[in-house]
DNA sequence: GTGAAAGCGCTAACAC
DNA sequence: GTGTTAGCGCTTTCAC
């Protein structure tokens, strides 16, 4: 215990006068080991407190048992519930969880992947950037199987687990309307994100069927981080006439653009009605206004037991599931004709 | 490209029409190589997309390049920051970054310990939860070198990056008392938490000094947390009299206490004086208080060099560093006596 | 049911 | 300078 070098395999199966591959089978819980072996085994490697290395196995039979998640934020609390989720599923399944973050940006994305890669990981769980595709690709050529979680990877068929963003999106926004909004402007995701594309569809939907026609200057788009929110939404509120409800895409934009409301000494919702996207953390001040708010955690943990599916059954075709958000209606919201279920 | 299996070193060297011997040494940068066989190996290289297998180089060389990063909150923005510096410093020297999260649970951190362990890295740095000594102490005894930061590690002495805990705790107390406060509430980390005990040293100095009685029922400690933070600011609110400031001890224990405050229907500064550590990132109305700001980035940065400083040098004493906090004091303060420089 | 031995892909000691 | 080769610690045929 107290000794520098770990002990190895040899050492437990010479204490145990048993070979290094009984140990490894008894460790393995393979079978056709006799119970006594398999006792003494087991006894001599508690004592010794022998621990295997998992650098040589994962060489030995050629796959690591780390998984690789990448996120595209950290310091967005919907991420991290996903990222528990994964953990906790892979831990149960005895993976560890290498977390890795892009901060949206596809070079440190690709950096990422090529680590991982060469780490020889068990698979990939990604939210992909804007331009993940051809770094997702080599993944798939590496032979390391990926899920796409949060956002789809354009131009490839992949495992991926998303919610249902144009529908939900739509919902808030018809909702928007049925309060009598007409002047609704709308910040989203870089289009080049599935997210920003999908929740944008629902929203032109929502304009569709209410029969509002769609005035382009009043949707905008950036990377989905406070930044962006803030300074599109600035842009926004300096529109004339001034819209009357915004619909944030994602929720880091929507804190941007609860700063810039702020900012613009309007009030929520009687200057300007707000739904978003993603139900935001405590705040001393939370404003009245609608939401839709993902399942971050089920998304984890649909996304690593996919993979799980995956290892076991490595050529099965590609599976894309779709969860359902929960849309929360502002307070002030009374119906007046009834909502669609 | 397009081939599943991942090339070797062997192709390369069979292609270069040179030993994989000298592949590996020109990869590794290493002297006593023509320049003309360099040339020819990083284009056979370059051709082949070869990227050696980490796997296969850490069971040889018996020391993997990924460092283990046990942080005891994600969500905390203060350890984010602290984290990328981590991977910028580790990346810039070719080591990968393993992320984990403790979540303040000793057991989640011990577990981690093991994988990191098992995994054979090359180097810990973490923020200690509680419990950390004997976690610890098995990192080292594998000799796997460790550095804890932010916090310290109780009864091992090992390289460490922290701040001026105490310091900044005396000055923030010290201007809530020359503000006219003398029934000052406090909230701390649990003070098995080496930042909770020194902050409270702090506090106590700046009491005693200024010949104010310590009331132990206006000091609270928890697990630094939004949770705790909130509720023990609420059982400090309804001590009678109520405390007319407050000092709360890590970012997440303020923001529980900003919730409870408000809760409490309470304005900061005018009903309650409001001093805290860490900046509070944005938020729709940042109350007008104090509050000491760390230097995260740079205490990442600082611990990842330590550990790099350490690999070159085994066998060093163990160092300690200290890295001094801005204090920002509250806009309403006008200082009448000359603060300490 | 158990053991002997090969080999995963790389690096470094040693030869030349 | 460069090549040959042993071996990191494990798993997994293949004998028996």
């Amino acid at each position: 215990m107290a000794t520098g070098a770990p002990v190895r395999i040899q050492e437990v199966a010479r204490r145990a006068k048993v070979s290094s591959a009984t140990v490894s089978r008894v460790l393995a819980n393979k079978p056709h080991v006799r119970d006594e072996l398999k006792e003494r085994v087991l006894r001599v490697v508690q004592d010794m407190g022998y621990e295997p290395n998992r650098v040589a196995r994962s060489l030995r039979v050629q796959r690591s048992s780390v998984i690789g998640l990448i996120i595209s934020d950290v310091r967005n609390t919907f991420f991290q519930q996903l990222a528990r989720a994964v953990e906790d599923i892979a831990y149960q399944n005895g993976y560890a969880v290498f977390l890795c973050n892009s901060d949206e940006d596809p070079e440190k994305e690709s950096l990422y992947v090529n680590v991982l890669r060469a780490e020889r990981v068990a698979g990939v769980i990604m939210s992909p950037t804007r331009e993940t595709t051809k770094a997702c690709k080599a993944l798939l050529t590496a032979g390391i199987p990926a899920v796409a979680i949060d956002r789809s990877v354009l131009g490839t068929t992949l495992d991926s687990v998303i919610t249902d963003n144009s529908e939900a999106a739509y919902k808030l926004v018809s909702h928007l309307i049925k309060q009598g909004h007409k002047r609704i402007g709308a910040v989203f995701s870089d289009l080049g994100i599935t997210t920003g594309r999908e929740r944008f569809e629902g929203h032109k939907r929502a304009l569709r069927e209410a029969g509002l026609p769609l005035d382009e200057t009043l949707v905008k788009t950036g990377l989905p981080m406070d930044e962006d929110g803030y300074r599109l939404t600035k842009s926004l509120l300096e529109s004339t006439p001034r819209p009357t409800a915004l619909f944030t895409g994602s929720k880091l934009l929507t804190y941007g653009a609860l700063h810039a409301i702020y900012d613009s000494s309007l009030m929520i919702p009687a200057d300007i009605a707000l739904a978003s996207f993603d139900k935001l953390d405590w705040m001393p001040s939370l404003p009245s206004m609608s939401y839709a708010e993902q399942p971050a955690y089920d998304l984890g943990k649909a996304a690593m037991q996919l993979l799980l599916n995956r290892f076991e059954t490595p050529s099965r075709a590609a599976q894309k599931i779709v969860l359902e958000s929960t849309i929360h209606f502002d307070s002030s919201y009374k119906p007046t004709v009834a909502d669609p279920p």
